[in-house]
DNA sequence: GGAAAGCACTTTGTATAACAAAGTACTTTG
DNA sequence: CAAAGTACTTTGTTATACAAAGTGCTTTCC
């Protein structure tokens, strides 16, 4: 199925934003699991998919902005990794909120210039 | 030079952004010409690379947003190209606009959402 | 108790864009 | 005439989002 070119724009724009996303809802959250965080989103509005996000934790545990730990829940069921904002996760979030305020701010700016 | 990990986010944060930065500036602009656009958006604190403005507009041209004309101005010097909104960019700055409205809502409804 | 459905995560291949740096080609300045 | 400036192009590198298929386990249902 072929994309247009907005569905490709579209796709684009989410690059970097998921990050923040989930910087985002883990600073809020004490510790959430992959699907568990794809479910909240996609009620908020923000359907991703599967394989953008375990891949996108991953790197974001990497690079030091998220811990990680296997639980396997008492009651029931299936191995789940749990993710929460490390220190650096928690700094790294205050320079990316204002980054992505200071764009759309410039957006406006564009946008209201003669 | 080494990037950090937040120089490699805002890099990937702009894909799609300038896109949109470049149709709200034509819209409100006649007819301008990529240093033009270099040098306004650099004056509203967007410093953006030649390496990616100009491919940029080639790809906007290709895919039917904007026109383009070569000039070369009467007074002097170096023939430029011109760059105006078609009537398809006119239209898809519409849904692009709402889009990155809409990312922005639901980074804010992630924030405040407990 | 065995098949099917569901849970949770992983992996692979494709498309696309931003950047840095170097390159082209012309024109004005000193 | 050389140097600086204007304006655009090209090439190679790095990253990420997506689709689709895959892995392996657990619960459900006949």
């Amino acid at each position: 199925m072929n994309k247009t070119n907005l569905q490709k724009w579209s796709i684009q724009l989410r690059k970097g934003f998921l990050e923040l996303c989930v910087l985002e809802h883990l600073a809020r959250q004490e510790a959430v699991y992959g699907l568990e965080i794809l479910q909240r989103f996609k009620q908020q509005g923000l359907d991703v998919n599967e394989g953008t996000l375990y891949p996108l934790l991953n790197r974001m545990e990497q690079n030091g902005w998220l811990l990680s730990e296997w639980q396997t829940p008492a009651a029931s069921g299936h191995p789940r990794r749990f993710y929460s904002l490390s220190d650096a996760g928690r700094e790294g979030l205050v320079p990316m909120r204002e980054e992505y305020a200071s764009n759309t701010k410039i957006l406006t700016s564009i946008r209201e210039s003669k």
